[in-house]
DNA sequence: TAGGTTTGTTTCAAACTTGAACCAAGACCG
DNA sequence: CGGTCTTGGTTCAAGTTTGAAACAAACCTA
């Protein structure tokens, strides 16, 4: 099988996507470090726990949301605990598990900074966008990270058809 | 001045956009980790000195080209010469001045791993999405980049208009 | 219900990134 | 020239990420 090569087209596209993605999430974790202290994925967690029901929720499902790993997010819930931004506690139905629940400072942080943030997402994304391509580029990641998420690291073909973690609520 | 907070589409498409990237990133890290035992960035180093004129470029040239800070190149290059892909030479003209130039085995390396790169690339990008989409993505992310490089971290405003650092090719 | 497997989470070492500080070497200017 | 500013690169410490290994609790299943 011989390799299919990009064709002009698409390297222009994907270079142009790797040199926006970066100065993008540069740029933003250098506004969120400033203004918030931390970079961009510690805010997505308060922000994701700001929006849970009693702002709290089990690290599995947090890192699932956050399509990040669980080691990933076990230090990252460390640092924000140390600085008091989040608490953990104990699941009572499963030992096992543990939940981080947003603190009233962690949500004043996440409250001080969100328009900053806002802005920021703004300035440099939306700002630059046609509402059209807006739904284009949501359309585009869609597919993109449905593509990405069905397989994961896919466990050897031979497996079950493919059964989503359920995320148990626990509280 | 209040906050213009996200509009529904829009935050759509932030999230939708934001779990793609990091996806898209992990699953690519992933496979050159595997195929060619290094991260996407190292890949790319080799990738732009293929390409490049005598396959050599200036670090900072380089830095330039990958969006990245001068730091995070030296590290990396440090490592990948250690690795024997690349090696460091210096500058005739400007006794600054270092070069990076790709070595006989870096480009075996690369030619090795580029088949499966491209491969992963088409099937988790451009394989899920229409030609229109690719040139959709192209404009969305060329749009983006422009805007983040213009002001970079803009020095004060009472600067020159602002000058792109020329890039002497130094050989 | 003992034993084996899966699931939820953390731990650990190695690799990587960040940003500020540093050190030359070129450029400028009086 | 001699001082000063800028540019090209590296260094260093602190912070973050990775992936594999370790654990413990829950879940089978015979």
């Amino acid at each position: 099988m011989t390799t299919r090569w990009l064709t002009p087209e698409e390297q222009r596209a994907w270079r142009a996507y790797i040199a926006a993605s970066l100065l993008l999430e540069d740029a933003i974790d250098r506004q969120l470090q400033q203004d918030a202290g931390m970079p961009h994925l510690y805010y997505s967690i308060l922000s994701v726990l700001s929006e849970s029901p009693e702002r709290r929720l089990r690290m599995t499902d947090l890192a699932e949301r956050l399509k990040i790993t669980r080691s990933r997010l076990t230090y990252a819930v460390t640092r924000l605990e140390k600085d008091g931004m989040v608490r953990r506690e104990a699941c009572r139905y499963d030992k096992r598990g543990s939940i981080a629940a947003l603190t009233d400072d962690g949500f004043a942080v996440l409250d001080r900074a969100a328009p900053g943030h806002v802005e920021t997402v703004r300035s440099f994304l939306f700002d630059r966008l046609s509402e059209e391509q807006v739904g284009q580029l949501e359309e585009i990641s869609t597919a993109i990270a449905q593509g990405l998420q069905e397989d994961g690291t896919r466990p050897a073909s031979d497996d079950v058809p493919w059964r989503r973690r359920s995320s148990s609520t626990c509280s």
